[in-house]
RNA sequence: GGGGGCGUAGCUCAAUGGUUAGAGUGCCAGCCUGUCACGCUGGAUGUUGCGGGUUCGAGUCCCGUCGCUCCCGCCA
């Protein structure tokens, strides 16, 4: 017989009644009768009830029957009485008659209850992940993960992908988040960075003749977490095509995502292929480029009617420049008045002046400011939202920019509010025709994304074109108003390149200095490609339906960066910071505390 | 770096500025031969995150600070 076990606690059934048995698992449950002590032995594959005699010689063998402890059963699976069977466990209809027991590894009172799924910090869970990890949803998640990473793996073979590894030392690049660095020991002074994205290595791979790539990538970016991005390291599926089209790309992700959004949960999923929405239409819809199209909100232009109407508080930022967006909402007019109050403060919190709405009700136009407009505006803007009786017509009058980010943060606040987003649904959809330019913050021309991006008109564009006219081969993947990943088709040509580079105020010496591998492997015979890198991490959460990143992460960092589990970061010897020529330069309160 | 929320028993939470800070759960002890979130009886929990202040009196109000979290900045 088996050191450890013969079965899994998820394995015996009524046909093993009769056989002798080896378990080994968790303690879930204890249950002492005096008489009787059942236990329900748990591990990754399910659970059985192990029946305990306390006459039996082993019952003394422990102190403290706890949860949690490792314990390993032997002895004769049994049927259970017809009255006694659980349906609820998948191996309810037997149990196992304890003949000898061995304890493999005892518990400690534990800090939190693992067999029940009741909330406790974030702090203490991260503490004792290992715990955490045991419970069920937790534990579902990372199965979950392991799954969709491995059909991942089998639909991009499938589809003609190599599996390829990258460098995790490499150099710093020069655009985008701040480097994770790590000192070099040979070279005094210099350093390696950790990759935030295989996307140097990917497109040499390309150039090299690969034609089809594809990696489960780590990235590494020293950026602030939100509930959708973990700080530290997280994954992408990173793909990159030789000789495809933008339309390519798309066919190869549609498949995809829709493959394994249709297999790994119930909801239903858009058809292939998704819509696509300009950047710009989807600015101007729905104030964001990651539109949740479960939200049927849509943002609509009222500037013409506002801009020589009596409300002059809108008709001054007409006349200054800027725009009125409107909101229709169906049926919204029936609110009550704090309804309405709560989303002024609202908009006032995402930076608005203020949030102006009309409702009709009897075919009469009320609130805050209905009294300034004439008959014919108020029929004009009805007509402009399909507003009818019961409608209200949400008003934000602002800079072009302003109105469309405080729009879309009102967009999505109603459709909260008013539970009007469709349920049990993923909605996909492309973001596509970024802009290859746009002014920074000192009114320079800058790249707008991605500086390897093909602008779309090639070098002819970038002689001819306005540079903020420029569109780009740029696209992003969003499903129910999640960013799940960003491509490209690229700039393979030196020269375009160059020019590009020129436009956002770099010289030629900046390209080959800070790209010197792409640029130098362009002049050797580069191949038109195009890739996308989809996050992982993103797509287990959704299929997962959790709210946050970390619930699909099996050892994630908590906000500040730090594993609690681990200690990291951490202190380390002076003879390392000797042999990797660093000496510490510590902000002042650190040193007073260090003292 | 900034803004919001939270911080009370191991855990989840309660407690008009007013008696000895409670409940559930977990823990400890006892009882119980059919439970499956077993049940019953009893018991121990505490620097109310920390430091000041106001007050006759602070878990509660004020200031500061620390921790966690959500958001803004940031994320080619």
């Amino acid at each position: 017989m088996h050191k450890f076990r013969t079965h899994t606690c998820g394995e015996l059934r009524k046909e093993n009644v009769g056989q002798t048995v080896r378990l080994s698992g968790w303690v879930n449950t204890i249950r002492d009768h005096g008489g009787v002590l059942f236990i329900d032995l748990r591990d990754h594959y399910g659970i059985t009830q192990i029946v305990i005699s306390p006459d039996k010689a082993f019952y003394k063998n422990i102190e403290h029957w706890r949860v949690e402890t490792v314990l390993c059963f032997t002895g004769d699976v049994v049927a259970r009485d017809a009255s006694a069977v659980n349906p609820k466990l998948i191996t309810g209809g037997i149990e196992l008659v304890a003949e000898t027991m061995e304890v493999l590894g005892e518990s400690e009172v534990i800090p939190f209850q693992v067999n029940k799924e009741e909330e406790c910090s974030e702090a203490l869970r991260l503490k004792y992940r290992f715990l955490d990890l045991r419970r069920k949803s937790l534990h579902d998640n990372i199965v979950l993960r392991s799954k969709v990473i491995s059909r991942i793996r089998q639909l991009m073979t499938e589809q003609g992908f190599l599996e390829y590894q990258t460098p995790i030392l490499t150099s710093s690049s020069p655009e985008g988040a701040r480097d994770y660095l790590v000192p070099s020991r040979i070279h005094p002074g210099k350093f390696y960075a950790l990759p935030q994205a295989p996307q140097q290595f990917k497109q040499l791979l390309m150039v090299s003749g690969f034609d089809r790539y594809f990696q489960i990538a780590p990235c590494f970016r020293d950026e602030d977490a939100r509930a959708d991005r973990s700080p530290g390291e997280f994954y992408q599926l990173d793909m990159e095509l030789s000789f495809a089209t933008q339309d390519d790309v798309f066919a190869v992700n549609e498949k995809l995502m829709s493959t394994i959004f249709k297999e790994f949960s119930t909801k239903k999923v858009d058809g292939t292929p998704f819509i696509r929405i300009p950047y710009r239409e989807a600015m101007e819809k729905y104030g964001s480029d990651k539109p949740d199209l479960r939200n049927p909100l849509i943002m609509q232009d009222a500037s013409d009617i506002f801009r020589t109407c009596g409300f002059k508080a809108f008709a001054g930022v007409v006349e200054k420049g800027g725009v009125v967006k409107t909101i229709a909402v169906k049926g919204c007019a029936g609110q009550p008045r704090k309804f309405f109050d709560d989303m002024v403060a609202f908009a006032q919190s995402v930076g608005a002046k203020g949030l102006g709405y009309i409702s009709w009700v009897d075919g009469e136009a009320k609130g805050p400011i209905a009294k300034f407009l004439s008959a014919d505006e108020l029929m004009k803007l009805k007509s402009l939202g399909g507003a009818g009786d019961g409608d209200t017509m949400f008003f934000i009058a602002d800079t072009l920019k302003g109105a469309q980010s405080i729009g879309g943060a009102v967009r999505t606040e109603l459709g909260l509010r008013l539970d009007l987003l469709e349920k049990d649904v993923f909605r996909f959809c492309w973001i596509v025709d970024f802009p290859m330019f746009e002014l920074d913050d000192e009114g320079k021309v800058a790249f707008s994304h991605n500086p390897f991006s093909m602008p779309q008109g090639g070098m002819d564009a970038l002689l001819t074109k306005d540079p903020l006219d420029i569109l780009a081969y740029q696209y992003d993947i969003v499903c129910n108003g999640t960013e799940l990943s960003s491509g490209a088709v690229r700039n393979h040509s030196p020269e375009t390149m160059i020019k590009a580079f020129e436009i956002a105020g770099y010289g030629k010496e900046v390209v080959e200095s800070k790209f010197p591998a792409l640029y130098r492997a362009f002049k050797y015979g580069a191949p038109p490609h195009a890739g996308i890198a989809p996050g992982v991490d993103r797509m287990v959460m959704l299929l997962a339906d959790e709210p946050n990143i970390r619930e699909v992460i099996a050892f994630p960092m908590n906000q500040k960066a730090e594993d609690l589990l681990m200690g990291a970061p951490g202190e380390v010897e002076l003879k390392q910071l000797r042999e990797l020529h660093i000496k510490l330069n510590l902000p002042k309160k650190q040193e007073k505390d260090a003292e």
